[in-house]
DNA sequence: TTTTGTTATTAATAAATTGATAATAAGTGG
DNA sequence: CCACTTATTATCAATTTATTAATAACAAAA
């Protein structure tokens, strides 16, 4: 029988916080980044690749898999808060783009207990993470097979290890747009990040058109010629050089630096010029 | 100290879930739909709004207050599942489009205790739910001033109650395209349910370019007029008759119905057209 | 019955954007 | 100095978008 208040404070005084059964939060984190190809003759090649960082669990459940980065949230931390302390703790990096990409939640996605998981997507450029990752620690490149219609088989490499998994897209019910997605095929990643790094992925493919969150995995001087290239890898497809060059121009500040030694003509540096306004 | 387990069921048969300290979790709904001005000459006085669906608090905290509908999440119930379940429960509706929008997770978001909540959007074609809505729900449309060029003051109004609020949006430190949302001022909206209704209308706007949402705010047959106005309120700008047509003409069918008694010329019916494949 | 007002719908053309090909530039490595 | 490679821009065709305006068809007023 609920009792009867008057004010705000009086109710809060007695409010008893065990009424509903309580569970728990994590942030994952996908930090995704660009492989580079420095030496290769990569117009030719097509070897750029998405990659992903992942950690290799010291602990059970799923001892001894790779996974996402994450960390639980704290009881005195505000959500979005938790994936750069995480990001902090785990690669030593500040200020890295981070958004959040989605929370999952399924009641059987830990096989620990009830933990509900905000997926957050961080962006960068790999060189900034490369040297002082350990042996825990390793970027996976991204190689993504359009199986049929709605399958899509995913194989994670990082040079002595190999992931594959499969994921099947659900159009939803009273959707009329969305897929939702479901995991088919998984060797070797822990939990459901097959399905973060797919939502991950997908957004990233959307935003990339009406955004400008790509130079968060640039250097600050970068070539038309590699932007181009991290465009035609999140995108999946090969773009005409002119056209690409119209769409970005306004996006990119000309520099007086100039990138040689490639065999070839030298390619002018850009930075990104951020909006007026 | 940790104790050594060699297989996973070991482990999860010893795992302590009390470890960490736990919190509760909610799902708010912020249910979308457009303001019909069935009546009037529309097109001239622009009459058309977003609205909002809110429910009156008989509960503190914000006892009184109007506040988007929700529930906690059961700790045997999948994220996904429970706005599903407290769309049912609330208005009797089922087969509502919904998506998750943002999860907020500030610390002091709730004066109770440390509660998370999901937020998602649901669009639905008013006409399903206008009659069967008691006293304590109540849709109100939407008016949105751009105050300035980080300011948005946004005014709530069923008819009888008007409630207003202002947001900051904020640009983030670390990213490139995205803002966050900040309550300025807010006499009466319950939690921070200010920050969903603005994100999820800028969701919208974004969204309608690229996929099709639009149709589940729609009735079965329609115009294109009534569509085009639609496309107007939620985009916050008039658009050219023939760009109109010629945008959303593969996502609609002609049907051989005509909607008259409009006093002029009448207007065919079409319906969405399903993609194909 | 005719006129006026209103929205629907489409035609037609100008303007802008995009797609595709090709030409020229400027390094490196033989 | 030549071959090779990528960079960069020009050019023109094809397509799409913007804009204006013409015509259609009803309701209501005159």
């Amino acid at each position: 029988m609920p009792k009867n208040y008057n004010t705000e404070e009086e109710f809060l005084k007695d409010y008893d916080p065990s009424t509903f059964e309580k569970l728990s939060m994590m942030v994952d984190i996908l930090m995704l980044s660009v492989s580079n190809e420095e030496t290769e003759n990569y117009r030719k090649t097509d070897k750029k690749k998405m990659s992903v960082l992942l950690v290799k669990r010291d602990n059970y459940p799923f001892k001894g898999r790779w996974c996402l980065p994450g960390g639980f949230v704290r009881i005195d931390e505000n959500l979005d808060d938790a994936p750069r302390r995480v990001l902090k703790e785990e690669t030593n990096l500040e200020n890295i783009y981070l958004e959040q990409l989605y929370t999952f939640g399924d009641v059987d996605r830990d096989p620990r207990m009830r933990i509900i998981s905000s997926a957050y997507m961080a962006l960068i450029d790999k060189n900034r993470l490369c040297e002082k990752i350990g042996e825990k620690t390793s970027w996976f490149d991204i190689t993504l097979y359009e199986e049929s219609d709605d399958i899509v088989d995913l194989v994670l490499d990082n040079g002595s290890e190999t992931i594959k998994f499969s994921i099947r897209k659900i159009l939803r019910e009273q959707t009329t747009d969305r897929y939702s997605f479901k995991i088919v095929e998984n060797d070797s990643l822990a939990f459901d990040n097959p399905l973060v790094i797919l939502s991950g992925l997908e957004r990233l493919k959307n935003k990339i058109g009406y955004t400008d969150i790509v130079f968060n995995m640039m250097s600050e001087y970068f070539t038309l010629g590699e932007l181009q290239q991290v465009y035609e890898v999140i995108l999946g497809k090969k773009l005409l050089d002119p056209a690409f060059r119209r769409i970005i121009a306004d996006k990119v500040l000309k520099t007086d630096k100039m990138k040689t030694g490639g065999g070839h003509r030298p390619s002018r540096l850009f930075t990104y010029k951020k909006k007026e306004k």
